[in-house]
RNA sequence: GUCUCAGUAGCUCAGCUGGAUAGAGCAACAGCCUUCUAAGCUGUGGGUCGGGGGUUCGAAUCCCUCCUGAGACGCCA
């Protein structure tokens, strides 16, 4: 829809001597399908052309009626209602997406940008929790739509991997643990025994001390520190990676906060040489009162670095070793003070990018109304998720299309679905409260719902061939029944939403697109006969073939496998 | 206490760069499978858009204020 924005405005700027943009914005899509297609309000115009919104609506409708160019145009109140060329558009929209879906989405925008995106990091030796879900799907969407988009993407696993809690699992798993469980479940075992950990904590607090201990060990390169803490790596990875491949979900490097370990005296020292330091009750921080925020602390009293530290060396780092102009950050909402900082002082260290640095922030999983805690032990495992789901769909299917072939592939991929969806559908600032019947809903607006639609035009396409039709790329357009419309013109706007879900970083407009996509096929199915019609037959296969192209992008945008039966 | 973010139908949310009668899904009720997958489609009921002011031709949308909830507020990340 964005050409024939596009079209209008310039008819229209050039009649009124306005400029093109500002107009081009100001077209709308009408409430009720009645009105029209597209709608421009006038009433803006009053003020400056010193006429009223009617007036102008008229002269509008006249001059974009004689172009011949629409449908039909009309001057209602103050808008000037359009209707397109049914046919025309028909044709374009689906033309475009039987060559390259990928065409109706994007125009490149980003082609010579590089992003680098942190997101999912999770913290080693923890359980990989529904918590953790949310910065990983979204942060995996906002990869596809950027390279969508024609961004160079730098996927970025910044793994917890160090800081005083290893210290805290290594005196537990030292005290209480038995090699032998711990091998046959590492994670789980390890994160037992760090929950043990704080509860004994309560008692004797002299354990605390044994913990600080034994990280000033790792930090001094002990042996059987190292040993420990490379060991709880490389099992957390295995259980991380196992969840990532099941999810979809991939990196471009994994870089840990240990990473940076002998990367941060350089920012230290550079704060320093621009004077941005001043000591603080034995720390020293940057000074940040001036933009109402509390001070950014870079040294702590004992001379140990902390987060905001680390989180500047991986900011230059990422920026130096990869090219990136733009740093995203999908992390929790409750973070937002501390990149606020980070961003700041990056500003003051006169890194020219530091305007392109953006938290995607998110609200809270809580499950039962109440704030998981992993001190507690009171988290939901991903993993526990992921399985009732699975064993959802493959129910669903067995009650459903018993006959279908590869059901396990198909069950795996629908019950995830499902849980990415839901996490990205109604993506914002709220807090989520987790609970297993929303995910296991496949009603309504859901993944599976998307994804069934896109296997309810791949069926009939299937059908179609059986019977010896093909979507073609010539087909005539013999009328356009008001439900194709509705379709055609869902899709039609698949560009403005491609962009602004990348300009808000927010997948949650594709999700919607897709359902508003899925909505309008299933009612174009219900209301037109596709293999039946004579005269329409071959427009309609098209359609359909198109409209399964564009599902099958957009499902993929958000992560989401597209089975071609289910 | 200060700051930030949220508050729209019973529930979950969309609409928020101001525009036409505030929209979906779930749940409830009523229809639609001898015909392309009913994980679907259609309809009914359900709203002081948290309250109150203001700006405007026009406010769910912008501003102020209050209420409620969540989060953050220096040596965890």
């Amino acid at each position: 829809m964005l050409q024939q924005k596009t079209a209008i405005a310039k008819f229209v700027s050039d009649a009124l001597s306005l400029p093109e943009a500002d107009v081009s914005t100001m077209i709308e899509y009408p409430p009720n399908p009645e009105l029209g297609d597209l709608a421009l309000p006038c009433f803006r115009f009053a003020k400056t052309l010193r006429r009223s919104p009617q007036d102008i609506a008229k002269d509008v409708a006249g001059v974009l009626s004689a172009t011949g160019q629409f449908a039909s145009v009309e001057a209602v109140g103050g808008y000037v209602n359009v209707k397109l060329q049914r046919e025309l558009v028909f044709k374009d929209v689906v033309r475009t997406l039987q060559e390259d879906p990928e065409k109706l989405f994007s125009r490149k925008r980003g082609v010579g940008r590089t992003a680098a995106i942190d997101y999912s990091s999770p913290n080693i030796a923890k359980p990989f929790s529904v918590g953790h879900l949310r910065s990983t799907v979204i942060g995996q969407a906002i990869v596809h739509m950027l390279k969508a988009d024609g961004w160079k993407v730098v996927g970025i696993n910044h793994l917890g991997d160090w800081g005083t809690q290893f210290g805290k699992t290594i005196v537990a798993y030292l005290k209480w643990g038995d090699e032998e469980v711990v091998r046959q479940n590492p994670v789980r075992e390890l994160f037992k025994l760090y929950v043990k950990f704080h509860e004994e904590a309560q008692a004797n607090p002299e354990l605390e001390e044994e913990a600080r201990e034994w990280f000033k060990k790792l930090e001094d390169g002990d042996p059987e520190a190292t040993r420990l803490w490379q060991w709880f790596i490389s099992e957390s990875l295995k259980v991380f990676r196992s969840m990532y491949d099941r999810l979809g979900v991939t990196f471009d490097h994994y870089l840990g906060e240990s990473f940076y370990n002998d990367k941060m005296q350089a920012v230290v020292d550079e704060l320093r040489d621009k004077n941005l330091l001043v000591e603080s009750e034995g720390a020293e921080v940057v000074d940040l009162s001036a933009w109402n925020m509390p001070p950014c602390i870079i040294v702590k009293s004992d001379g140990a670095t902390i987060y905001a530290t680390r989180d500047l060396a991986a900011a230059n780092y990422r920026h130096d070793e990869f090219g990136a102009d733009t740093l995203i950050y999908v992390v929790g909402a409750e973070q937002t003070l501390h990149f606020s900082q980070v961003f700041k002082v990056l500003e003051l260290m006169e890194r020219p990018w530091a305007k392109n640095c953006k938290h995607v922030a998110f609200g809270m999983m809580k499950y039962n109304g109440e704030r998981m805690s992993t001190r507690r032990g009171k988290v939901v495992y991903l993993e526990d998720v992921l399985e009732k789901a699975v064993d959802e769909a493959r129910k669903i299917i067995e009650e459903k299309n018993p006959n279908l072939a590869d059901k396990d592939a198909v069950a795996e991929a629908v019950g995830i679905g499902a849980v990415i969806f839901n996490d990205l559908k109604s993506y914002r600032m709220h807090d989520v409260d987790f609970r297993f019947e929303d995910v296991l809903n496949f009603d309504g607006e859901t993944g599976p719902y998307a994804q069934y639609t896109h296997a309810r035009a791949c069926s009939v396409l299937r059908k179609a061939e059986e019977s010896g039709f093909q979507p073609a790329d010539d087909f005539q357009v013999m009328g356009v029944h008001d439900s194709e419309w509705r379709l055609i013109y869902q899709l039609g706007q698949a560009q403005e939403v491609l962009e602004r879900a990348v300009d808000d970083l927010d997948p949650s407009l594709i999700a919607r697109f897709v359902l508003d996509v899925c909505h309008a096929f299933n009612r174009f199915y219900h209301d037109c006969p596709i293999l039946s019609a004579e005269a329409e037959r071959a427009q309609r296969l098209a359609l359909t073939n198109a409209t399964r192209k564009a599902l099958a992008y957009g499902l993929h945008l958000l992560g989401l496998k597209a089975p071609t039966a289910m």
